[in-house]
DNA sequence: TTTTCATCTATTGTCGACAGTAGACAATGT
DNA sequence: ACATTGTCTACTGTCGACAATAGATGAAAA
């Protein structure tokens, strides 16, 4: 008998990602209430599910629930974003330090020339897939370490940071830095020194973290 | 006007804390479904508050929820746990490292004297109140950094440890044990390097993630 | 005018009922 | 015996209504 994975969607999985790419078109703004009833009438389902949605995505961080107030878009502040980096940065560090014994010659190399990938795609301003492979070359850092908890944690953070990405990458790194970057790090984990790995990266994400909280602050 | 912490108290965070405690109290075995209509029958109130706490508690990670079968009590492997300790002692280590300075004097001797009551409390048994003094413990040493990415992950792990730990703590440590591994701690950071205290913070959790997971492999 | 207090309104919190599903079990046909 | 099909049941999923709350509005008092 044929088989294969049959999604069992419910209203509320369908909700949420209606809610996400809402905030991720930029059709919610932050600090901005998101009311049940009012997604209630424009989707024509009874709030329960809406409400199951909500709090999902208030559990991964993108949203922010007040008692008996409602839920609103979470507004980042300077802090908050310099934290989340950072934290990312002690995460990653930490996986990519235990785990890059497990990286073959080839992966190596494929990290470098995604590096150079990198670079690429920044001179030609393609900003999406620029974050998409910016996320696979991280994701190869973290998710070979087979930590399901850590990596469960790196992609909020990912989730989260993808909130303000599309505003304020563009502006961090010229291309030729943004190549530069990546290959200290692949030069980390080839020394094969855990220690050096985990400082690297901690720094990567630490100084990405500083530059967009300053121009968070500056009010760009 | 007189104005304190006002406690907003809604049904679903009792029934989140009941069902917590219910299961930190063993009275309900991994793998074991959660009814709500049970719930609803036992406490009380109705189904929606109920959904609402389960759905929080399996974004903490302590439940597993399968879309229209039902929502159970999850049941970590050996690796499951020591990952979740590894990584618990990775956020920890790095938040003690960088916040100690802000650790006054007192808040060292606080430190100490908990020492010595989890020992007492483990001479007399008294599970509950154990882990709720150990958490209080290490929240101490990571609610001060200020950083609530970190702050949020860690209470998660916590949470889920606890699930271990209520099983597993008489066959850890022996209640000095218990005592003189928390009191090394505080002597690594009393000794204000940052170096030192983060190494010992992953050892205190790797140390116990291993206990366990090999308890657990053995069948106990 | 300013402060206090009651009222009103919009929104969330909770409820009880019903619909839909997965899994168990029995009935059926081979 | 075995597979298939149909029922039954115990749940979860969704609904529409009502209760309770926070914040706004406006009236009354100083």
């Amino acid at each position: 008998m044929e088989q294969g994975k049959v999604k069992k969607i419910t209203y509320k999985d369908r909700v949420a990602e209606f809610i996400y790419k809402e905030i991720i078109k930029g059709n919610i703004k932050p600090k901005e209430q998101i009311k049940e009833t009012h997604l209630s009438e424009t989707l024509n389902i009874s709030r329960a599910p809406i409400r199951e949605a909500l709090n999902e995505l208030t559990s991964v961080g993108i949203l922010e629930y007040r008692p008996h107030i409602g839920t609103f878009l979470t507004d980042l502040t300077a802090d908050d974003i310099l934290n989340a980096y950072i934290t990312r940065g002690v995460l990653e560090g930490f996986a990519a330090s235990i785990s890059f014994p497990k990286l073959t010659k080839g992966d190596i190399n494929r990290l470098y020339s995604m590096c150079d990938k990198m670079e690429m795609l920044a001179e030609k301003n393609e900003n999406v897939k620029l974050i998409y492979l910016g996320d696979k070359f991280h994701e190869k850092l973290f998710s070979i370490c087979g930590n399901k908890e850590l990596v469960k944690f790196t992609k909020m953070l990912s989730m989260k940071s993808h909130l303000m990405f599309s505003k304020y990458w563009p502006k961090l790194y010229l291309p030729k830095q943004i190549n530069e970057r990546h290959k200290k790090i692949v030069k980390a984990i080839e020394s094969g020194n855990p220690k050096t790995i985990e400082r690297e990266i901690r720094n990567h994400y630490t100084e990405t973290g500083k530059k967009i909280a300053k121009l968070k602050k500056e009010g760009v």
